[in-house]
DNA sequence: GGCATGCTTCGCCGCTGCGCGGAGCGGCGC
DNA sequence: GCGCCGCTCCGCGCAGCGGCGAAGCATGCC
């Protein structure tokens, strides 16, 4: 546990509106410019510049220059999961008006790089019900069926297997119950949306939650339930 | 998920040392007064008085009074959740020098009101693992063999049912799977602190890192690893 | 009743830190 | 080369907040 002092600079750094609305957005997984994320904040490019190098220098945010653009991106899945930990917490205690994206939310969503929502929540459940991961130091490894089952499904095992971690549970604040992060995490989100069994409800637009909603497409309910049994009520 | 205004003033209540600090104390699970919790942040009682206040409004805390004091404690177990998230989250980004509580730390502590460390995920691993608890909406229930071994031990079951979660996951930052929370995992903590199965490491003192530490009695290794096979390495 | 204790309220002060505008720097395109 | 654009650095002004001490209120003890 580190010193007090250590961790409320870390929570400073979340705890002021523009770096929230910057981190909030990033949570969306996709890698934003500095300009971008000042209009998203509502604030100057001043002062945009300034918050950034805060979150770069406090761990919380990567910094990846191409040509005159500088591209942020959340640091590390820790980073996503203690956002989506105190997004939860605030809901809870502040109990506020319904938000517009509340209930899409709750449905299926991107943490950052994985699944998360219903969606997320439910393939967590079937992966490990049907024994494709089994329990290991660290978080989860893949079964031989699951490995097999994965390829079929057209997942990059390789590619997983790069992450620092293959594969982990990050909670999951609508559910409250684990969803897979980690790189097979990844390497399964990233299979969806390129085969187009979910699909982000909106790709451009000032609002970043936006963007972070999904939607399955009729076939990738049908390959999720052929595949894993999986079956959403919505 | 919350607008970033509101996720921002739950994040800034974290965000300021006296405040974490207050906060960080009530992690061990005693109600402290107003007076105990300025004296370990370090400030005088008016300044701990309107940090507490503020607390309170934001939800995170929740006050008893009795007599002439006012006991403060964390409001709800996703409080100590996030703040146990965010705790992690510092150290991963803030690699520091070796706090001196780091190691033991690791082994056992009291996450607010239940077993976290090495002890509570080996203890998570072995209900699930033996079946004692089976997946369920929101969290986990209880087997038939799980209430029978349960009850055996001591746990009180009935306590456990009144609390608002039978069961959940609570996410350990220092060993990255989860552990027990929820009523459940209130009760087995009070059952081994009872029992003498686990101590505190300091009752007393001004440290509040320190009360959190646990030790597992010879005593305690003894039954835990007759009743559910578990083995610490330590 | 009288006094000590625990906590809160109030008023004041000092500082941190956020935001802006302007200037400076580097990359890109015509 | 020149101009445009994205970003960063500098200096300024302002506001919010945290700290203290003194006074006020409630509770408990003798």
């Amino acid at each position: 546990m580190p010193t007090p002092a250590a961790f409320a600079a870390t929570a400073a750094l979340l705890g002021e509106p523009a770096r929230a609305a910057m981190l909030q957005a990033l949570l969306g997984g996709e890698a934003l410019t500095a300009g971008e994320l000042a209009r998203i904040a509502g604030i100057g490019a001043s002062a945009a510049s300034a918050h950034l190098a805060r979150l770069a220098e406090g761990g919380l945010v990567a910094v990846h220059r191409q040509g005159r653009h500088r591209y942020h991106r959340l640091a590390s899945e820790e980073v996503a999961a203690a956002l989506e930990m105190l997004g939860g917490l605030t809901l809870s205690v502040a109990p506020r008006r319904p938000w517009p994206h509340g209930e899409a939310f709750r449905a299926a969503r991107l943490c950052y790089d994985h699944l998360a929502g219903r969606l997320g929540v439910a393939l967590h459940a079937a992966l490990a019900g049907r024994a494709w991961l089994r329990p290991a130091e660290g978080g989860w490894e893949t079964s031989a069926e699951g490995e097999a089952g994965l390829a079929a499904l057209g997942v990059d095992l390789a590619a997983a297997r790069r992450a620092r971690r293959l594969a982990c549970d990050c909670m999951d604040w609508s559910e409250r119950r684990p969803h897979l992060a980690g790189g097979l995490g990844r390497e399964i989100a990233a299979c969806c949306l390129r085969r187009g069994w979910v699909y982000r409800m909106a790709t451009r637009g000032e609002d970043p939650l936006a963007r972070r909603r999904l939607a399955l497409s009729p076939e990738g309910a049908r390959r999720l339930e052929a595949a894993l049994d999986l079956r959403l009520e919505g």
